[in-house]
DNA sequence: CGCAGGATTGATGAAGTTCAAGTTACGTGG
DNA sequence: CCACGTAACTTGAACTTCATCAATCCTGCG
């Protein structure tokens, strides 16, 4: 809570469609997310793309593995970073408050894409969406008269490369959330949660 | 590569079946394999089961967030592991070498969990198997006259857990290997490559 | 030798993909 | 400010893949 009190961070803001890195450079630095959302994304031979994640306010991308980055991270709606030196995971004395955020950052990350795991590997098409949707409830979830509003900058071909599902199948199921009244759409980018609780029995499967 | 050189690490030895912790657990331990496979578990409410990942020898398991373990992990083939006290990892001075170690480790964890995520959420059943088999390889593949040998001490239940798919599916697709001449089975839990080639190029998709 | 649990194979059906055709939303230029 | 054009989103229909249900086949072990 309390500003890494380290002359190093530097804050920059990012513009939408922005590069921070792509698989395969040198990790200079991780970033620290203020406001807006990045994605991380990674490719297979063939051309098929895979979400990692999307990075919102609180969370920290880009995490080397021996000196790498492994995925690309761009931007989806503009964001204000704390830029990290990747210097300080390596060497602990050299800032030792940041290191171990940067530690603890990491395991959260560990853990947190197991949860990713399950959602892939053992949900169906609504309960992913359903899910999906859940998790950014408590995160980025507005509340108004008709209920909490969810704000999704991202494109569906993303949410679908992010949940393992098509473009179309993301459609028709957030199409028949809104036929059960779980959410409602205000245009393609805002999602009104009409039944959190509801949303909630669907993401954790039955 | 050096043995570490401290005290607190503890050598054990793991018979089959063995629980080493449950989900929820205070993490006092992180194991180092030496030989043998476990098993990293977890759970929905609903009772699905979505294995995380199996740990061989040169892997770590056991990675806490905020001091607790978030899966299960027991032993799949008898063990011997190194037992390293979680201290190592919030407080980098106690074993400056050891915390490195483990750092690095949960990130190159990360980056493998990346690509399972490419799997789990873009691959077909048989790119799946393929793929699953392709990753042994290099680390428990022992040669032999017929090609490389893989032993698999787990079942195909668990197999179809970690993949994402049924125990049928599993074995459809190994059939669907064998009958492509990439794989011969010898017993359900010893598979020859044949083809390394052609199992490398089923695993990445086309 | 027979039993039990896991592994395999087969038949069927549902879920999701693919292909295709609208529909809406948005930015650009007149 | 409106018309237009493009890109994204949505919906529909046919098809593929994988899950499900069920029977049979190993294989290791008492």
């Amino acid at each position: 809570m309390p500003a890494p009190p380290e002359g190093r961070a530097v804050k920059r803001h990012l513009a939408e469609g922005q590069v921070l890195f792509h698989e395969g450079d040198h990790a200079h630095f991780i970033y620290e997310i203020l406001s807006g959302v990045l994605r991380l994304t990674r490719y297979t031979e063939a051309g098929r793309r895979q979400v990692i994640a999307f990075g919102y306010p609180g969370d920290m991308v880009g995490f080397p593995d021996h000196g790498r980055h492994r995925a690309e991270c761009d931007v989806v709606a503009p964001a204000d970073v704390v830029v990290h030196r990747t210097g300080a995971f390596d060497n602990p004395a050299m800032d030792l408050a940041l290191h171990g955020r940067l530690v603890s950052a990491a395991l959260a990350e560990i853990s947190c894409m197991q949860d990713h795991f399950v959602m892939l590997g053992r949900k169906s098409a609504i309960e992913k969406t359903a899910a999906f949707l859940a998790a950014l409830l408590p995160r980025v979830g507005v509340g108004s008269p008709s209920g909490p509003v969810i704000s999704l900058p991202m494109s569906r071909a993303d949410i679908a490369d992010f949940l393992g599902l098509t473009t179309e199948t993301v459609c028709r199921s957030f199409s028949r959330l809104r036929a059960l009244g779980v959410i409602q759409l205000r245009g393609a980018q805002t999602v009104v949660v009409r039944d959190p609780g509801r949303l909630l029995e669907l993401a954790e499967s039955d």
